[in-house]
DNA sequence: GTCTATACCAGGATAGAC
DNA sequence: GTCTATCCTGGTATAGAC
């Protein structure tokens, strides 16, 4: 369909490497991480990075020691403190990072659409293609979120929120203009939310099916489209 | 619609209450609950899973303390330790008895039930009230499968797929019959599914936004049907 | 059956040498 | 910048009195 991306050309354009990730964090949290050269400063929050989000979404945050991560990482443990002042520190700097990566890969990819099927097509799209990139971060994001401290427990709820809020504002726009059916936006933004977070909540289901992120965005996009577009 | 359940029918006919299930659950594990008197024992249960299922929702399995559980359920240390083995034992003991009711009331609803079309509505409607009801424990075997011993990891999982199996040879059903589109019943089944757990996952949300589990219901069953069934 | 007191260990965190 | 050695809290689990 007009528009619609694939999840190949996705990938190449939004550049989304664990180096240029970590490369963003580093110049975000200069207070946190006490490291002063850069090059080394990334080269070991990719370590780390790495490390944690394999050990987290094996056993879960509460269950990674940090010796366990100092193992898996190769850093000592007094390494690893001067790149995060605490555990929770840690935690916090895998979140904050995954979310600003995500909003800015769906407003990029929405920006440039006019028409609201279109443009919910994108935001789906790049939805499931950037969680398809960054799957341990928001799996790890999902089942931690409440036990995130406090403000960062606010944040990912507000993030989840953001989003879906999205989903809804484009069903509205479309349903003003007579292309979509006049559906319970609310509750429709709510279940298309819930089966892009399947996508990577399940992924062993998925893989060991053998479908691809293509092939789930087409049934997922056919299945909402068939439920809310007008005729013709 | 035919043959339709109502949320409060429900609830009544199955009885599912805590006192009912903990009595059953001493009956099924008398080798790990170490203590003779039925009254004595199903009292206190019901004392420590519902501390259990509290904590546990609030800040996971993993960072629930045994001493946070002895405050919160009134027994000390040493009494705890009469009723399960371990800190894992304990966790075995809820999944397992979560794991049976939910079978066993969704194979209740749909036993009665010809008719594809009724029959997946019953068993979409009896999956989302029994989660209505015991949603801490569905929360709780959600949010920690992942950390269960292999053996109960194993039979979680298999658990998940056995209802979603479910759904999808409903829906085979039907499409043999003519009843449905010949739609991937696969990737149907699998969506149908995280919408019925989202209605568990994010009760924060469907409550703040006074969302009844029957209008959710509704709304899920009129999205899919839309989708599946053939015109008359 | 239930309690208190305690053993014992793993975890987070840091000091100070290099 | 990084490592090793060590501190100390708070966790699971149990012994033994009542």
């Amino acid at each position: 369909m007009q528009g619609d991306l694939k999840f190949a050309s996705f990938k190449q354009d939004m550049n989304l490497t664990m180096e240029a990730l970590c490369r963003e964090l580093f110049l975000q949290n200069r207070e946190s991480v006490r490291i002063i050269k850069e090059e080394i400063a990334v080269k070991n929050l990719v370590k780390i990075l790495n490390a944690a989000l394999t050990l987290c979404n094996r056993k879960g945050f509460a269950s990674m020691s940090l010796r366990d991560l100092s193992k898996e990482s190769g850093l000592s443990m007094g390494a690893l403190y001067t790149y995060f002042a605490s555990k929770d520190d840690l935690l916090r700097l895998l979140q904050s990072q995954g979310r600003t990566v995500v909003l800015r890969a769906i407003e990029t990819q929405i920006g440039g659409a006019e028409h609201p099927r279109i443009k919910l097509r994108k935001a789906i799209q790049a939805h499931l293609y950037v969680s398809e990139i960054m799957q341990p971060w928001f799996y790890l994001s999902y089942m931690e979120t409440k036990n995130f401290p406090r403000e960062e427990h606010k944040k990912a709820i507000e993030a989840e929120l953001f989003t879906e809020k999205l989903l809804i504002d484009i069903i509205r726009a479309g349903q003003e203009k007579g292309v979509f059916k006049p559906i319970n936006s609310e509750l429709l933004g709510a279940v298309i939310k819930a089966m892009l977070q399947d996508w990577y909540l399940k992924r062993w289901k998925y893989s060991q099916r053998r479908v691809s992120v293509d092939k789930y965005s087409a049934f997922v996009l056919d299945f909402i489209e068939s439920y809310l577009v007008s005729e013709p």
